[in-house]
Order: structure tokens, then C-alpha cells, then sequence
DNA sequence: ATGAAAGCGCTAACAG
DNA sequence: CTGTTAGCGCTTTCAT
């Protein structure tokens, strides 16, 4: 039925089946109450007819869209997918639906999208990280639907929060490190400001380092996100000629993390017997690569548990109180800093 | 202006800045005849009072959505989010947003995924595969949007095809080995139903060995979708014990083949002196790892852009016909395979 | 360039 | 359990 004229509309169903348009308005939710038999015959004409339900119409007149909106900075980052899966996971069983964002990192364009989405009318807004611009913050503060922020612990919060703190994690990684009697580690990424999450673990690095009366300015650049394997392997190249003598280094991720390794066996730098390396995320390729990467696993698909949780909680009880749920990072030692 | 009472619509910034809704409405298109100086008086009334555009009136009346729906089988895979990336940077120029779902790798969900995504009235359509239920199918068939395949090739298209053969891509890089003098080669990964395009370059594989006269059955299973390193791991482990005289594998993913190449390197096997592996799909880790992996580029972007360039032609023109546009895959060898 | 009237397709609210 | 009425917030259409 190649939808020749127009589409039917329940109008058409409710014709079709000799009931009012309530009825069959009624007989397409699950919490309708309509005989078994109307309810049948509805459906039947429903698909006799080729009759797709118009969420758009329903949405309009309900005030209720279904939608979580929600916004990343990449697509292509396993820890923000796990998230998201995670989270729409948690969401489905409500009946909710993400419309999803990426921000490409930029708080410029983190703000257009916001306001893009938004107009859509979304029940609840999560927005990964806890840095925006004052009109984006604005939007937020005032769209009247529970605004989630998460994979960070704001210093000033906009509504609730799932995250953890990236330099705490880092401290910890550094304390690691230093317990191992290693002095001279460098570390490698978090030098682009777009990043947020990677300058924070960066800054938790020179603070880290800097507690213990280390030499904290062994920085790497990395180059402006997204983290790269190929930007670790060339921040290990640079690192190796600039500051031969360092012991360990910590990328802000697996990935440069990965590249920093592989760069290492292209030069036959043994790893852990005379360089030690790790990385952060708990991406798959540090259990599987040869060495396997220490590393920091800041549990994405629990923030996004966590963060579905929340939003059907106060979805239910209209809750105002502004929620933060800290998530505990772990270290995970693996071979590449024995 | 925490949104108090009730938040405000078209009539209430009007009625502030002295003119009717149908000019508000005017002053938010970017083509709409309204002089300079009202557009002005009414964004900034609109400022003042937090006025939030409101789409889902926009779309019912209007009936235009803005969406594009896309259907992938995972959110975490590199490949896929690459293409929904460059389909939503070709797409954005003509102000169409992504509504974006995941299957699963699984028909059913897909089917149940495809009804939900067209009650949102998107205005095209896009789904990963060619492997649909038959409701599926209908759903698709008489949507009255465009339809588009993506990342196969499929006997049957629904609507328009943008895609490459996944069997054909292995008999070249079958040719690959046996022109190098191999002949005992193993396929690792797609044994998975629910993965068709893993289970198409699995039998590509085995076209491809038959018809070279070689044994095509040194094939190891992978698991259930999603495509893992680690399952790459196991299932070199069990490639190396049942069939030692193995002397090249071909791998579902790069994904499997970097686990396949870091079970080597545990085992001390030397890649590819004693054994030659390739992937598919040409993710960073077979360009960064050590060796690199000999791959099959099937240039996830180009997909995108192009199914991106293909909708916006067909929506301008209502072209009716069905487009397949061919994505040719490139055989990328590196140190793995040498 | 601006306005008035009507209505997109559904469902809240109320009635029976 | 079913129906009637009205209207969600915007934009199409037709005037002016």
C-alpha cells in the first residue's frame, strides 16, 4: 500500500472500525482501557489500512515527548557509546527515546545544539562534562526538565550530576607510579582546552606531581581532540628524543596510551622492563594489547545507569533537589607498569 | 526565569513585542519576509521572556520533522559511528537532524525499532543491512519517505543502496594470500547469524578458497556479534591448537585480528614471519599497531556522505527511481601480511 | 510586509 | 468502557 493519497490518520481507523477516534486513541496505549475485542478490531484496521501512529500530533497534545535529549562530544569514543548505550538502556523501560548530539568537543557548538534540542521539547536533558558557555548554562538552568550533567563533578552544577573527578583519578595513577619508585613520568595529551576531561587529568597530573616534589612540566602535547592512537604514538616519538631519561608516562587515554606502547616496540623500547605505561578509560585494547595497559576504568556504562536512574526518578517525583552521584574510577594495574 | 508558570508561546511574544503570532512566526525562518527592524523587536522580546521554539507544533502543523532516522547494529563500533558522523555533517546543511537507533545486530529489534522510528514522521530513512523481516520490509516499503540501505548490497533492495559487497572485498583479499604463495588459511569470526555482513565476508571466504582449489574449511567461530579483540584472542588459541600447519588468518574485523595478532605475540608466534593475518574494516589499531594489520578499507565515510547527498537529492526532486550507489572497498596491505 | 482564520492529528477533560 | 468537545502551538492559506 504505497501511501497513494494520504496517509490515514486515526480518523480513518476509527471509520474503518465503527468506534470514535478516542477509542482507537485508546486502544494504541498499552494502559488503554478498551475491550478486548474493539482493541482487536482497531489493530486490525490499523494494519489493513497501513496506519502508522503519529507521534509528532500525539507529542503536540500531550506535552510529552518521550525524548531524553542528550549530547557528547564524538560519536566515535567507546567510553561516551557505553554511556549512551547504557543510558538508553535504563531509558527504554520508561519509554524514552535519546535524541542524540555530538558537540565535536566545542562549547560553541555545544551551545547551538542544546538550544537545537530543546525546541524539541525533550523531558530531560544529559550533557556529558560540566563546561559551558553562560547562554548555553542560561538554556539549561531554565528549560524546566532535569539536566544531568556527567563524566565530571562541576564545580557549580546546573541541575544533577553523575561523574567523578578525572584529576583525582589521575592523582591516583600518579601515587601508583611514584609507589613503584618511578621520579621522572611524563605525561602525554590533555594540552587542548576543548578538551575538558583531558586538561583536568592533565592539571590532576602537575598537582599530583607536584605533591610529591616531582618534576611536573614532562607535558606531551597531543593535539586538539579526537584522542588518537597515531597522536600517542608521535607525543611517545617526541617524547623519547626530548626527555630520554623519563621512566614512565600517562596518557590521558587507552588510546594514546596504545600508540605510546607500539611506538616503544618500533623502537625496541622494552615495556615494562625499561619504560612503564598507562592510560585511562579501560578501553578494550589495553586488556588485549601486548603488553596489557594499566589504566583507569571510570565505569561509562555505570554514569549511564546511573544517569537513567536518576531521570526516572525524578521524573517520578518531580524531585527539585539537585542530585550528584559520585562515581568511584579504579585503577587497574596491568603489565605495562610491573 | 525558571519557567514558573507556564512557558511562553508565539502569542505571548507577540503580544510583547506588538505584532501578531504570524509574524513571530515569520521573524524564526531564516527566509521570512519581516522587516529588519521587527525580526529585531522579536527575538529580543523573545530573549527577554526565555522563549523556547517550539518544533513539535512546527512539525505537526508544517508536517516536516527535520528527521532523519538511521538504524545501526551498535553504537560502539568505529565503522558505523564514522558513517552516521559524515551522514549527519551531510545532512545537517539542509537543517535535517539525525534521529538515531540501534538493533543490536538483531532483525527482530530492528523491526520493532524501524515501526517506533517512523511514528516520528522522519523524512527518510536509513538502515544498516539488507536483512530485514518481512514487516520489516512493508514498513519500509510503505513508508512514503525515501529508504536507504547502507554497507551491503543487497539481492533485493527496498529503496536506494548505498554499499559494497562484503564477500566480494574477501575474495580479494583471499587472491591476496594465495598470490603470496599461502595456502592454508583460516576465517575467523561470522559464524554469528544475527551479523550478516560478518557472515557474508565469511562466505566470501569460502567462495573464495573453493575456487582457488584450496581447503575452506579452517574456519573459526567468533561468537555472537558485537565483534570483539578478545574473541579474536580465543579464537587464534583455538586456531593454533587445532590447525598448527595454519599459515595465514583472515579476521571478520580488524577488531578480531589485532586480538588474533596479540595472542601471537604471546605465544612468541612471529607476525608475519611465521604467519600472515588481516582484518577488515580499517580501524585506527590495524594502522597504529605493530605490525601493522593488512586490512580492507570499505570507506565508512564515503558511505555516509553519500546516502547523506543521495536523500538530499531525492527529497528536492521526489525522484522516484532506485539508486544504488557501489562503494568500492580498498585492499590496504601492511606489515602483518608481508 | 503583516494579519485573520483555520487546522495539522492527536488526547485531556469531562460526560455518560 | 466509550463518546464529545476543545485545543496543544504552530504555520498554511488567503487577504490586505
Amino acid at each position: 500500500m504505497p501511501r497513494s493519497r494520504k496517509a490515514p490518520t486515526m480518523v480513518d481507523i476509527a471509520r474503518a472500525a465503527g468506534v470514535s477516534p478516542m477509542t482507537v486513541s485508546r486502544a494504541f496505549k498499552s494502559d488503554g482501557a478498551v475491550t478486548d475485542a474493539t482493541r482487536k478490531a482497531i489493530l486490525a484496521a490499523a494494519e489493513d489500512l497501513g496506519y502508522v501512529f503519529d507521534s509528532v500530533a500525539s507529542n503536540l497534545r500531550s506535552q510529552r515527548t518521550g525524548f531524553v535529549a542528550v549530547t557528547i562530544p564524538s560519536i566515535n569514543n567507546a567510553n561516551f557509546a557505553d554511556t549512551v548505550d547504557a543510558l538508553s538502556e535504563g531509558l527504554s523501560q520508561r519509554q524514552l527515546q535519546i535524541l542524540l548530539g555530538y558537540t565535536n568537543y566545542d562549547i560553541i557548538e555545544e551551545e547551538r545544539l542544546i538550544d537545537q534540542l530543546l525546541r524539541r521539547r525533550p523531558e530531560a536533558l544529559v550533557v556529558t562534562g560540566g563546561n559551558h558557555t553562560a547562554r548555553a548554562r542560561r538554556l539549561l538552568s531554565n528549560a524546566g526538565i532535569p539536566v544531568v550533567e556527567i563524566w565530571d563533578l562541576p564545580e557549580d552544577p546546573i541541575g544533577h550530576v553523575v561523574g567523578f573527578s578525572n584529576a583525582g583519578a589521575v592523582r591516583a595513577m600518579v601515587a601508583h607510579f611514584v609507589a613503584r619508585g618511578k621520579t621522572r613520568i611524563a605525561f602525554i595529551g590533555g594540552d587542548a582546552e576543548r578538551d575538558k576531561r583531558g586538561s583536568d587529568r592533565r592539571a590532576g597530573f602537575i598537582a599530583a606531581m607536584q605533591s610529591h616534589g616531582l618534576d611536573s612540566t614532562r607535558l606531551i602535547a597531543a593535539g586538539p581532540p579526537p584522542i588518537s592512537m597515531r597522536e600517542g604514538a608521535n607525543s611517545m616519538r617526541q617524547l623519547i628524543n626530548s626527555l630520554p631519561d623519563t621512566e614512565a608516562v600517562i596518557c590521558v587515554s587507552d588510546l594514546s596510551a596504545f600508540g605510546a606502547l607500539s611506538e616503544c616496540q618500533r623502537q625496541g623500547i622494552p615495556v615494562p622492563g625499561r619504560f612503564s605505561v598507562a592510560g585511562f578509560g579501560d578501553y578494550e585494547i589495553g586488556a588485549v594489547s601486548v603488553p596489557s595497559l594499566t589504566t583507569i576504568n571510570p565505569f561509562p556504562r555505570e554514569i549511564g545507569t546511573r544517569a537513567a536512574a536518576l531521570i526516572r526518578d525524578v521524573l517520578d517525583s518531580r524531585e527539585q533537589g539537585h542530585i550528584v552521584v559520585p562515581i568511584t574510577p579504579e585503577l587497574l594495574l596491568r603489565e605495562s607498569s610491573c
